[in-house]
DNA sequence: ATTAATTTTTAGGCATACCAAAAATAATAA
DNA sequence: TTATTATTTTTGGTATGCCTAAAAATTAAT
């Protein structure tokens, strides 16, 4: 199999499994991955084969220790160009995932541990996501989803779990930056929309939107 | 084709044919590639119903104007990587070539030049190769091959052809590096190695290595 | 417990990008 | 000019990574 191609699975079982936690289903490869569910069957035997997945006929898939050990050296790479493209070339956090796809299949070690050096070796990506050291070690949080939060609690915007362009600009739009402090108001019987107020201003957000918050309760 | 099989044959075909003066011939394609040249044979005529390059069977092969704007593209890519990794990253000039190898296909216009502004917009790269600019205007040069240099004459050393990380430190150990003072003293009858005197110390340089370092002469 | 819906797998195919070996063509030397 | 050598092309294969359509297995609903 070609590199790229493994790392493309590995990464996104990893994602799909919640730091591997859970087993990861052909279905949300397919989707994830814009390929054939027939194709993730095809793929899944090759990478059980070559050790990096536990692949189960018709039950799911989990990443072995060497499929973790892969996944996070991508994962690494990808926020380390997300978090240099952001901080040290001036793009906007809502232009760089697309960038970093393809950065993050450039193996040199060296290179990453270069850039993380020059960024000081950030813990958290532009997007919130926890970027892992050179041996893998990620930072454990204890935050929480917006659609989680207690009504009239105050929050602070750790990160996003929905990386595309519409959606971060959504967010730039009402201030919904990292680091931004909110305060919850309301939330709605009807439709679970939850009314927050973020720089002094009133924000309605949806169900759906407040999913792909990242938030940390304050005091 | 995919893009990145394209780019390669185009930036190889470039590089061989001198600035596109001359025809390209299988072989030399085969050997630079490493790749048999059946598949050489099949590969040009593919690109050639891209009309990227005009082949003719069994005579050779050229860049067409859409392949020489596509080639000095991924040349401009290849080379503002190369001047980035040495002058923002601290990497060494025999080095960089691999990974520029990989860099090179990331596509995104907006980042190749952000680099270059930020290097100020270089005209050469760390091995003295011009660099094409946005438009694809390449600086031209009166300079020549070390092997061509007249004896008792000044010269400055301004580039190398060949890559190597195994020439290139050979060089460093002689301190014929972008920019050094030469003076030919010698070319001996018998076998025309030269004899040169660099930072006040004599150097013996090869017939071959000779081939292979770019220089301008002064006065 | 059946039926219905969904998910997964199998089977058969296709394009890409390579290869080795043989045949055709061109270049070089005797 | 002919023979020898080198290069190029043809022919017939292989592995990869995808696809569609249909079968099988699993899960959910009645």
């Amino acid at each position: 199999m070609r590199t790229e191609t493994v790392e493309n699975y590995l990464k996104t079982i990893y994602n799909l499994s919640a730091d591997n936690t859970a087993v990861v289903a052909n279905q949300q490869l397919a989707d994830k991955l814009a390929i054939n569910p027939a194709s993730v069957t095809e793929a899944l035997r090759k990478l059980h084969e070559l050790k990096y997945v536990i692949y189960e006929k018709s039950y799911g898939t989990r990443l072995t220790t060497a499929g973790v050990k892969m996944a996070l050296n991508i994962v690494r790479r990808h926020r380390i160009w997300e978090t240099y493209l952001v901080k040290e070339l001036g793009f906007g956090w809502d232009e760089v995932h697309v960038i970093a796809e393809e950065l993050e299949h450039v193996k040199n070690d060296k290179l990453i541990n270069k850039l993380a050096e020059i960024l000081g070796n950030p813990v958290f990506d532009p997007h919130g996501d926890p970027i892992p050291d050179a041996k893998g070690k990620i930072q454990k949080s204890n935050f929480i989803k917006l659609s989680e939060a207690k009504i009239k609690n105050n929050y602070k915007v750790m990160g996003v779990t929905d990386h595309s362009t519409a959606f971060l600009k959504y967010l730039d739009k009402h201030h919904l930056i990292i680091g931004a402090g909110i305060i919850v108001k309301t939330i709605e019987e009807f439709d679970n929309s939850i009314i927050l107020v973020c720089q002094k201003k009133e924000v309605n957000i949806s169900p759906k939107a407040a999913e792909c918050i990242i938030v940390q309760a304050l005091n």
